[in-house]
DNA sequence: ATGGTAACATACATGTATGTATGTAAGTAA
DNA sequence: TTACTTACATACATACATGTATGTTACCAT
C-alpha cells in the first residue's frame, strides 16, 4: 500500500522492463514507419524492419501480433503526430482560408519527414481492396476531407471562397493536389511550403494574395 | 515473288496468326495496365493477370519474359496513348499557359480509365530504388517536368507567368499536384477536369480566370 | 491429309516471406 | 541465490508467386 516504488533502483538509474519494451516497441515502429513509406506494405520485409531497429524477428513478434497489427500501429503513430503538429495549430486559425493554408503549409512541413508518406503510400494501395490497413487509412482520409469540406462551406457562405463545384469534389481534388505536390516536391525545402499553399489556393479558386506572403515557417519536433 | 497473299482466305477472313498473337497480347496488356494500376508492381499476380484477360499464365510467359518485362511494355503502352491524348494536342495551344492548362484538363480526362494510375503508383513503389521499372517511370516523370519546366520559363519570359520559386520546383509541384487531384478524385466527372486546372494554376501562381471558362471537354477513344 | 511450327495450357521446381515454436538471456520478486 | 517472468533470438513449417519444362491444341504450307 506504501510502497514509493517497486523498484530498488533510486529514482531512474537505468532500464526497467517498462522502459525497455517501450524502447523496443519505438525503433521498431519508427523504422516500420520508414519501411512503408517506402516500400509500402506488400513490398516491406520484416526482417528489415526488425535489423534496421536493432533486432530480429523476435523482437517485432513479440510487440506486434503480426504484420497487419504493426501496420496500423504505425498508422495510428503517425496520424497521432500529424494531429499534434499539423491539425491542431491549424484548428487555431481565425478564418477557414487561414486554416486551409496553415494546414497546407503544416503538411509540407511535417513530410519533410520519410515517414509522412505512410498515409498516401497505403491508401493508394489498398485503394479498392477490403484490407483492415486500407479501411484505416482511408477513415483518415475521409476525416481530412470531412474536415476540408465544413472549412470550404463556411469560407463560401462569408464569401472568401467563390463559389464552384460541390465542396466535396473541391476538398478531395486540394487533398489529392497537396498530398500530390508534397510528395513530388521531397527534398526541396523551403519551396514546398509555399507550393503547397498555391495549389490549395488553386484548388478552393481563390487568387494568390495570401499564399506567397510567408509566415514563419512552422516548427516540427525533433 | 508475285504472291498477292500468303494466305488463302480472301481478305480477312478470320484469325490469321498475327492477328492471333496481337489480339492475346493486347487483352494481357490491359489486363496487366489495369492490375498495375490497382495492386502495383509486386502485389500483383500474374495468374490474375492472365484469367482476367481470360488465358493462363502459360500465354503470358509465352508473350512476354518476365514479369519485368511485362511492366515494362505497359508502362510505353500507357505513356505512347499519354502523347497521343494528351500530350500532342496540349502541344498545339499558343501560348505557355494554354498549354499547361490543356495539359491538366486532358490528363484528367485521360485519367478516367482506370488504366492512368500505373505510372503514378510504379513510380511511388519504386521511388528511391533501383530497379528497371522505377528507372523507367522515372524516365517518363522527368520527360513531363522537364517539358513543364521550359513552359513556365517561356511563361515568365513573355510576363504570362508571375516569378517565383525555381522553376523546376514550381513544374515538380505543379505535376505531383496535378497526379494526386486527378487520382482522389476518380469517379467524379466532370469537376476532375476544372479542379486539375484550377490546381495548374494555382501552382503557377496565376488567378483563376482561365481555368473556370470551360473548353470543349476533350474526347478520349473508346 | 500431314508434317511442322506457333500459341497456348499444365505440371513442376525454386526462392522467399510469413508465422510459429522453441531456446536463451535479461530483469524482478522472494 | 533462486524461482520466475519478460524480452528477445533462433529454428522450423507453411504458403505462395515466380520461372521453367513439358505437354497439347490451333494454324499453315505442301
Amino acid at each position: 500500500m506504501s510502497v514509493t516504488g517497486t523498484t530498488t533502483r533510486s529514482a531512474s538509474e537505468r532500464s526497467t522492463q517498462a522502459e525497455r519494451r517501450a524502447r523496443s516497441r519505438s525503433a521498431l515502429l519508427e523504422s516500420a514507419a520508414r519501411g512503408l513509406s517506402r516500400y509500402g506494405y506488400g513490398n516491406l520485409v520484416l526482417e528489415d524492419v526488425a535489423r534496421e531497429a536493432g533486432y530480429t524477428r523476435g523482437a517485432l513478434y513479440y510487440q506486434f501480433k503480426d504484420k497487419e497489427d504493426l501496420a496500423l500501429a504505425v498508422i495510428e503513430w503517425v496520424n497521432e503526430n500529424w494531429t499534434r503538429e499539423v491539425g491542431a495549430p491549424a484548428a487555431q486559425q481565425p478564418d477557414p482560408v487561414a486554416e486551409l493554408l496553415v494546414l497546407a503549409r503544416g503538411h509540407a512541413v511535417f513530410c519533410r519527414r520519410d515517414i509522412a508518406r505512410v498515409v498516401m503510400a497505403l491508401r493508394l494501395e489498398f485503394a479498392g481492396q477490403d484490407h483492415p490497413v486500407g479501411r484505416e487509412t482511408d477513415r483518415i482520409w475521409e476525416t481530412g476531407v470531412k474536415r476540408c469540406v465544413k472549412l470550404i462551406n463556411a469560407g463560401r457562405k462569408d464569401g472568401s471562397i467563390p463559389p464552384g463545384p460541390p465542396a466535396r469534389a473541391v476538398a478531395l481534388g486540394l487533398f489529392g493536389a497537396l498530398e500530390g505536390a508534397v510528395i513530388a516536391l521531397a527534398g526541396h525545402a523551403p519551396h514546398d511550403e509555399l507550393l503547397a499553399a498555391r495549389v490549395v489556393e488553386g484548388a478552393l479558386g481563390i487568387d494568390n494574395d495570401r499564399a506567397d506572403v510567408a509566415p514563419a515557417t512552422l516548427e516540427h519536433r525533433r
